[in-house]
DNA sequence: GTATCAGGTAGGATCGATTCCTAACTGTCC
DNA sequence: GGACAGTTAGGAATCGATCCTACCTGATAC
């Protein structure tokens, strides 16, 4: 997705944030993506045309345009946060193997009632749903160690060693 | 929620998992709680029976206990990752006041249909509901700055009647 | 156009959760 | 009872994120 300087500028302006290269830079990189990136990576992105950013500006610019709601931050545990430029009603598809976030747009996912018992007097405002599984790429990895587990596969994450 | 010793012999060894003094309180810690805890609430909590258990003991075993699938990592960012021992199908409701987490069960969450387009031959595991929202005790604090922000209409959950 | 200044930026220090490393310890199985 | 792989403790290291501070600069008023 392309956001016009104009739409940029309104879209900044509405919210009271200052247009400046960096916010810029950092804000069309997200947009520009699809990848649901973490705050290195775009770091690294906006370092491309503004090597001197530093990684506290970045982190900055994300909160300030996090809270103004032009971006959201989506994090599903196992070490940095994600970023998401994409605002349309949308739920996430997660794999397991690679960790990467795909986005899946479906009205039905969008309406959903809750029978069981919310906790007393609690105010929704929002909701998500997650989906779990392996992509294509990964799946054949995984077909080798078949069995290993089994597993209420649903809700759990295995942790990805760090390197 | 309640596990003799026996019952709790049997699921450890079910796993290879060696029953020492400090894993039996982690997990009985955990699984008699609904909190969805950090790894420091529950090191404080062991730490009452067993003042020298070591905050490494703790991650390695929660680690172990979630790699078993006896224990489920909960993470919504913000912090330190939760733990549930609630193995049963269930989602969370997410107070976005106090970060508290609470259970819905809800056979009607457990079947849901993706109609959107998942990625290429993707693989599903299994999924998660997360509803939004603020507690009751979080409400009032929230009435007071009102409308400073409207939220994303999207994704938003009808309430059903209780019972 | 210039002045003004609150908001933004850079860079280093700091924090806090988690992981790594290593040596000592101990359930479990034979 | 012994052997040993799995565990534990404790401290060091890592890493994402935030804090602190001084300097800088868009945006607005003049």
């Amino acid at each position: 997705m392309t956001v016009t300087q104009e739409e940029l500028r309104r879209r900044f302006h509405r919210h009271g944030l200052r247009m400046t290269p960096q916010r810029v830079a950092i804000y069309t990189a997200l947009v520009g993506t699809s990848s649901h990136p973490t705050a290195e990576w775009l770091l690294t992105a906006v370092r491309r045309s503004r090597p001197r950013t530093s990684a506290n500006t970045v982190y900055y610019t994300l909160g300030a345009l996090r809270d103004a709601g032009l971006v959201q931050e989506v994090n599903y545990g196992h070490g940095s946060a994600r970023f998401d430029g994409n605002m349309d009603p949308h739920h996430h598809v997660i794999c397991r193997g690679c960790r990467r976030i795909f986005d899946v747009q479906d009205r039905t996912l969008d309406r959903l009632t809750v029978k069981g018992g919310l906790p007393r007097q609690f105010i929704v405002t929002g909701h998500r749903v997650e989906v779990y599984g392996y992509c294509a790429e990964c799946r054949e990895a995984r077909a080798g160690r078949r069995g290993a587990r089994r597993g209420p596969a649903l809700l759990y994450i295995q942790r990805q060693r760090r390197r």
